[in-house]
This record gives C-alpha cells, sequence and structure tokens, in this order.
DNA sequence: GTGGACCCTCCCACGGGGGGAGGGTCCACC
DNA sequence: GGTGGACCCTCCCCCCGTGGGAGGGTCCAC
C-alpha cells in the first residue's frame, strides 16, 4: 500500500467524493471529516485516500437527506447504535412521505379547482343532540386512523342496538398534539339507552343545540380542511364565536360509494347573537 | 354585518387562525399579509375578522408546505395563474414524494444491514470487449428509467443477432446532469455484426481490457449506490485512479426473478499500476 | 393604581450550504 | 528562474421560515 504520504488536495478530494469543496470544509469546521494533515503554515487542507470511505459515506448518507450529526453519529457509533440511527432516519423518511400524499392530495383539488374550491355556507339552527360516544386521543396526522378505530369500536359497543345515521365525529378547534376527538351516533328511543353505554363502555355526549354554521364536502377526508377553511373562514368574516367540538356528520362514508363521493357534514356551532338566525 | 369596526389582536387573531404571532409579524413584514390597522402611535398591529380568509388560507398553504413567495402569488394571482401556481407545487411534492421513496429503499437496507453492508472487493482482470451498444443521456434520478429504455431499443435493434449475455451497462464516473449512458451487448462471432450495428441504429463501443476492481450487488438497483460507495472506496483507499465509463453487469435482473435476487456486478478499470495484480 | 397579560422592535439561532471578495500558494511550462 | 493560471485560504453575507429571548411599552380588569 501506498497510501501513507500521497495526500489529496481538497479540490481532487472533493471530486471523487462528489461532495464540493465548500462542504468539506464545513465537515471540517465541524468536525465531522477533519482532513488528515493541515498545513500549519499556508492552512491547506490534505486528505489521505483512506478517507475517502467516509466521505463517501458523508455524501451517499447526505444524498438520503441525513442530517450531518446523524451522519457523525453513525460514524462514531459501534454496530448496535449505528443501526438504530438508520432506522430512525428511515421512519423520519417514511413518515415524510405519508405526510406528503397527505399534501399532495390536497394539492391535487386545489390544482383542479383552479384555486380554492367554492363550498356552500349554511347558516342555520341545530336541535339539541344526545350522543353514545367513544372518546380517543389523536396528534397531528393521527386523525383519519383515529377517527377510524373510534368507528368501530363504536359500531361494536351498539351492536344489537338501533341508532339513527349518521355516525358523528366530534373534534376540537385547534388542531394540535393531544386532540380529544370522539365518535358517535344518536340511539333510537330512549329503552335501554343507559344500559348501551354501561355495557359498552360508551359514553353520553350531549350537543348543545343553538345557531350554527354549517357546510358540506364532496370527497375523501384527506381534503377536508379545505372545507374547514371556507367554513372557519365564513365564520370569522361575520365576526361569529365559533365553539368547540366541530361537528362532522358521515352522510355517505367508506364502503358505501368510492371516496370521491364520500359527502360529509360539517356543523360548528357559534356563540348566540342578535344577528344570527335573522 | 358588524366586522368592520371591532378589531382583533395579533394573538386572537393567531389563535384563531391556527398561525403563531411570530408568523404574522413576519408576514406583515413581508407584504404578505399586512394587518387592516397599524395604531402609529404604539406599534399594535389590529386585524380585521374579514382577513381570516386569507390568514387561514395562508395557514393551509403553509401546513402544504407552498413556500411564501408562492402563497403570495397564488393569493395576488387571478384564475387561469393561480391554478398554474398550484399545479407546480403539486407536481414538486410528487417529484419530493419519488425521491424519498427512493431514500427509503436504500435506508431500509442500511438499517437492516445494520450500517453500511460489507461488499466483497474483488481485484482482478478484464479482457477487452466490443459491444453493440445505444446511447442515452439521462440526469440524476432518471437513470434508472433511461437504462431500461435502453434495454428495450437495444434488444429490439439485436433482434435475431446472436449475443452473449450479460447485458452491460455503462455509466460516468461522476453523478450530475447530462450523464451521457449506454446500453450494450457482445455480439457472438464475427459474421454480421457490422451489419447490425448499421441497420439497427446501434453504435459500437470498445471496453479495453486491464486491470479492474469490482464486487457484486445482490438487490435491487435503487440500493446499487451502496455498492458503489463500496467499490470506489476500496478503489481510492488502495490508491488507485478509476477509468470512465463504470461498467454494470446484469446477470440477474429484471423479469428473471424477484428484486431482491437480482445480480449486478459492477466492474471499474483502474490505470495500469505496478502494485495492481500482484 | 397595579399586576399580569399582551404587544412592540431588534438580534440571534437553526441547517446546509452557495456566492463572492480579497488575498496567498502551488506547479508546470517556458 | 519567472510567470500565469489554477488552486487554496479566511471571512462575510445570503437563502427559507420560524423560534427564542432581551428589553421595554400598553391595555384592561379588578
Amino acid at each position: 500500500m501506498r497510501d501513507q504520504d500521497d495526500f489529496l488536495t481538497i479540490g481532487r478530494f472533493a471530486r471523487l467524493c462528489r461532495l464540493s469543496v465548500k462542504q468539506l470544509r464545513h465537515y471540517d469546521d465541524s468536525g465531522l471529516l477533519p482532513p488528515a494533515r493541515v498545513d500549519p503554515a499556508t492552512g491547506y487542507r490534505y486528505y489521505a485516500p483512506a478517507q475517502a470511505r467516509d466521505a463517501l459515506t458523508v455524501a451517499l448518507l447526505r444524498e438520503l437527506d441525513v442530517p450531518l450529526a446523524v451522519i457523525a453519529a453513525t460514524l462514531a457509533a459501534g454496530e448496535p447504535e449505528r443501526a438504530r440511527l438508520l432506522r430512525a432516519e428511515r421512519d423520519r423518511v417514511a413518515e415524510r412521505i405519508s405526510r406528503d400524499r397527505a399534501r399532495l392530495e390536497l394539492l391535487e383539488r386545489l390544482a383542479d379547482g383552479g384555486g380554492l374550491p367554492g363550498y356552500e355556507i349554511i347558516l342555520g339552527r341545530e336541535p339539541r343532540r344526545r350522543l353514545a360516544v367513544v372518546r380517543a386521543v389523536a396528534g397531528p396526522g393521527e386523525l383519519a386512523e383515529r377517527t377510524g378505530a373510534c368507528v368501530g369500536r363504536l359500531l361494536a359497543g351498539l351492536d344489537g342496538t338501533p341508532w339513527r345515521p349518521p355516525l358523528w365525529g366530534l373534534f376540537p378547534l385547534d388542531l394540535g398534539e393531544g386532540m380529544r376527538i370522539a365518535v358517535g351516533a344518536e340511539t333510537a328511543g330512549a329503552a335501554g339507552a343507559g344500559e348501551v353505554a354501561a355495557v359498552a363502555g360508551l359514553e353520553w355526549e350531549v350537543l348543545p343545540g343553538g345557531p350554527v354554521v354549517e357546510t358540506v364536502h364532496h370527497g375523501p377526508y384527506a381534503q377536508l380542511p379545505l372545507a374547514y377553511n371556507a367554513l372557519m373562514a365564513a365564520v370569522h368574516e361575520r365576526g361569529l364565536r365559533p365553539l368547540a367540538p366541530v361537528r362532522e356528520a358521515y352522510l355517505v362514508g367508506p364502503g358505501e360509494a368510492p371516496a370521491e363521493e364520500w359527502t360529509t357534514r360539517l356543523v360548528v356551532r357559534v356563540e348566540e347573537t342578535a344577528e344570527v338566525g335573522a
């Protein structure tokens, strides 16, 4: 092996490692990949051929969008730790893909609709409703999943009990971590209702009646934010105060039609004012 | 409507639009969403309820990762332009998804292999080869696609002409824009060979013989960068100079086995030195 | 009138570089 | 032994969108 003393200048090393000179200098400054020798007089950086392996690895991981800090840890870490770090990165990318897919679905609708599609906003009144519900907590991005799980639990709990469609979903006004959501249905008639709640682990939730603003969304649930956008804009433009929880009525849902035909009624109750209902 | 004079402070407005105060101030500074009124004495920003629509739209588009400049253009633009901008964003997200998928595939292998998998590196010699090839130009990320197209054209061009497996792919040493690639095969025997090239639009490429460094990759082509990483590291660690083009021999490829069993031999010729072959 | 919630501006930080100014060094060729 | 051009150095500012915090003013309900 002759690789001990014929060092490479930064430019040459950069070319053969598919990195830029700027990058190599940056990796030196940050301690990620210091050159084998630095001329104390001129400051020139000289790299050993044996450093090509690490440099190529850095280039590869950067192409995979792995943060420099993680690359540094990966190079320094031993075997079990290294695999753990890479798995974490893999999970990060996988999650970004799934979020991007949701974004894509929304952008599809926005682009096809030639901008923000028009939603017809209806001001009305809702009666008081008493729902048998199951509850869950969801983070952002888990809403669809958790809501679906709630529907399953609710239908299991309601088994044999008559209930009036549609199913209702209840959500907070603000999206964020630890959202408390619920899915429920109005049971048909008073007989045995209390029993249902006791036996199946269902709870009761009373939705007060009053003035509401509502709209109807046709399409997959990933596009619901567009409808909420229009709905909340209409609420605030009128100076109204929305009241949690927001209610979704699933008029046509999964299993009944293709996603393009799903129909969801979005209802938000607002504070009683003189103008509402006029 | 009573929305003309009951303005909202920045904090209240931020909460109802799902934006942070910092964001709203930033959007004011950049002209994207200036408040309806600014108190000249105190600098306090006051927002009109009617601004909630734009603010919610900004929040929505930011959640879709649309850049602020594009959001500004979208809000300002008329109908055909707006749809065009949104389509461009959609395409951007779609492309990021496809790139992330390639990244994910590589990270899968890295994570499963518990780090960088070990490739056995072989130093050897290759004979001179004369290939009938078709050529193409590819950008980064188009390699698999363009190579596949070349294979199709080559097989069509070779129709009826005997050739010796494997197929070979030829690639430059540096990835980048406008890579000139080729796919070819050794035709069997001399008879009619010139005819093949003339008739089918194939060209000839002569691969010089000499010392080579090689390795074998098992798995999908998206994971080839890992093998190249190991191969080039081995080349440079030994102080050898690689010579373009890099050659891939497709020993087991699509249509013959599932992707996990595809077998590809990677060969890079190096400059003749005293050590090689010893 | 006072406390606490709210608001202001200004500066710095992140990550992962790119661009460029201003100036020194290396080496091959003449 | 020059010299020209390619190469290298440090230092600073820029991108994007946002968060954090310092230091200080304002609003409003009790």
